[in-house]
DNA sequence: TTGTACGCGTTATCAC
DNA sequence: GTGATAACGCGTACAA
């Protein structure tokens, strides 16, 4: 691999001068330039990000930490931040758990050791060791989709509204007795604060929640077809709407329902979160809320470069606006 | 940020040591490697791989070069390549070109400066500029998608195959008529080799192909749409079946018969290429092809490590296999 | 068993 | 205008 050296050396200068017309800083005489330039592209010599960035200390690469890639929203958040991050002239380095989210931690240790100028960790669950982790870290880290604040910036969505607007929307086309498909709660965004959402919601206009109604599913639209079959299976009162947390399990389970012959959204009615593109292709074409993922993902980027620049004071937190999508499922 | 002779001066040694204990090589004594332990984790010291990297001359970083992640197929390769990348203590530095192909001749320079071990390349056309860039680069380069061998190794899928056994899922359940919804043909992948696998089955049953049934397309379901109301409009011969070359298209044209009153698969079949999710909950469900992203990542992966470790003599061509998915859009 | 000295490819600080 | 020279944080002969 040619270096600075090099190009010094056959253009008849100093390696200083080198740096200098690459930098273009300093005071180099047009003839040492051409020369110079000249040898560069003859060549073809790139410089070394890396041995800048020792000196430097800065590498202009963002580590991003997340449970997969292959998911709507990630990829669609990781878009939106690589286009940010794009524009400042910083990369992405990632770092998948592959869904082992107990190893976050040492994720963080392992973009440190890279020596990544900050990191983005898509959050899933919310415990004292990455708290720990992430306040042991000597680089900014700020998190996405789960609520870190005071201790660390966030972008988060707007869980609990979103979940009270999508309920909402069912109780403004007349149902009453709504059904809830939630996760585990060690996720707190989605877990707690969609189930939160849902339960304010009902109890503010008044309507009973029988416990059968509240299911737990996993993350696959089967998982969500389960659980909508045991809602039914041990409740004498059939609910006549489902709120689901995510796309996949609202489509898993109105999927069960058509299998069963009940009429969406006659008998059936159905809404979630995540504005999926299986959302719009399905029949009928689910209703769902938007999270404006690709938004979040250029918040997120601004959010860690602002604390890249600037060393701010306190955490900063950055809630997600949401869109309401009215379809066909919902009556 | 703590450094190595931070670590040697409080323990009482020199880098030296503290380097063996690091890398568990050469003679230490317990005391002195108690030691230095201690003073490591209780300063937090996260030794720089950049450092190391600078020495050693290997960054166990791979360069990816795609046009964009928030794609169905692309974030699953991704997500193959991590995976498989991970176990042999890699990491992904993401490059993307933002749809703007022509620059990724930029973008291996880009990485060439990151020092990357290897770079990986969505292949999205295939030209002079890009061979040559390719050529020129100094560090192994892989490419996915598109056939570059001889001159760059490739993990190719097998389009010319995988269109003739998509129309001749059509043809085995007695279709004679079909169409075809291409997409441009820089794309030589999907662009030429799918389109050329259709008139290639087309003809070898003796099936006549009107030019009006050949359509081209972009990459969203509108475009599908439209493209397939074309074939309508245009044609006096309306064909009973259609294939588009990704499930977008399908989708789109799909959705367009649906409103126009057609019965699917009844009056119009289809089929195409992605087994994305989309294309199993649509009704009726989409027939189409499994290209086995996840595997074709892990593929180009095992292609891009293989490359750095060896000096490989001849570019290496490996042929991804395909799995039809018959559904229920076919019949 | 441990330490010295040098080099990896840059940039920054001087002095000329 | 230009060029030595010293860092940056680490690995590794070579010596001791």
């Amino acid at each position: 691999m040619v270096t600075i050296n090099d190009i010094a050396r056959q253009a008849g200068v100093s390696r200083t001068t080198v740096s200098r017309v690459l930098n273009q800083n300093g005071y180099v005489s047009d003839r040492a330039k051409t020369k110079v330039l000249e040898v560069i592209e003859e060549t073809g010599y790139v410089p070394s990000e890396q041995a800048k960035s020792l000196r430097t200390k800065k590498t202009n690469v963002i580590g991003v930490i997340l449970p997969r890639l292959s998911s709507e929203t990630v990829s669609r958040v990781v878009d939106g931040m690589d286009r940010e991050l794009a524009k400042a002239g910083y990369q992405i380095l990632l770092s998948s758990t592959s869904l082992e989210t107990e190893k976050e931690a040492d994720h963080i240790r392992l973009l440190e050791s890279r020596r990544v100028d900050g990191i983005v960790l898509f959050g899933t669950h919310k415990d004292e060791a990455i708290l720990n982790a992430i306040k042991q870290a000597k680089v900014p880290v700020v998190v996405l989709g789960q609520d870190f604040t005071p201790h660390v910036s966030s972008v988060v969505y707007n869980d609990y509204e979103a979940s009270r607007a999508a309920v909402a929307a069912l109780a403004d086309v007349g149902h009453e007795k709504i059904g809830f498909i939630g996760v585990d709660e060690a996720d707190i965004a989605v877990g707690q604060e969609r189930r939160r959402g849902y339960l304010d919601e009902m109890k503010s206009r008044g309507f009973a929640v029988l416990p059968e109604w509240m299911q737990t599913a996993g993350f696959d639209m089967a998982s969500g077809s389960e659980a909508f079959q045991k809602m039914l299976e041990y409740s004498q009162t059939r609910p006549t709407a489902v709120f689901a947390v995510t796309d996949r399990l609202a489509i898993g389970a109105m999927q069960r329902a058509k299998d069963a012959g009940m009429s969406v959204p006659g008998e059936m009615a159905f809404i979630s979160i995540g504005a999926s593109e299986a959302s719009q292709v399905v029949t009928p074409k689910l209703a769902t809320v938007d999270y404006y993922n690709e938004d979040a993902g250029m918040s997120i980027a601004s959010l860690i470069l602002e604390e890249i620049d600037e060393d701010m004071k306190d955490a900063k937190k950055i809630v997600m606006n949401y869109g309401l999508l009215l379809r066909d499922s919902l009556c």
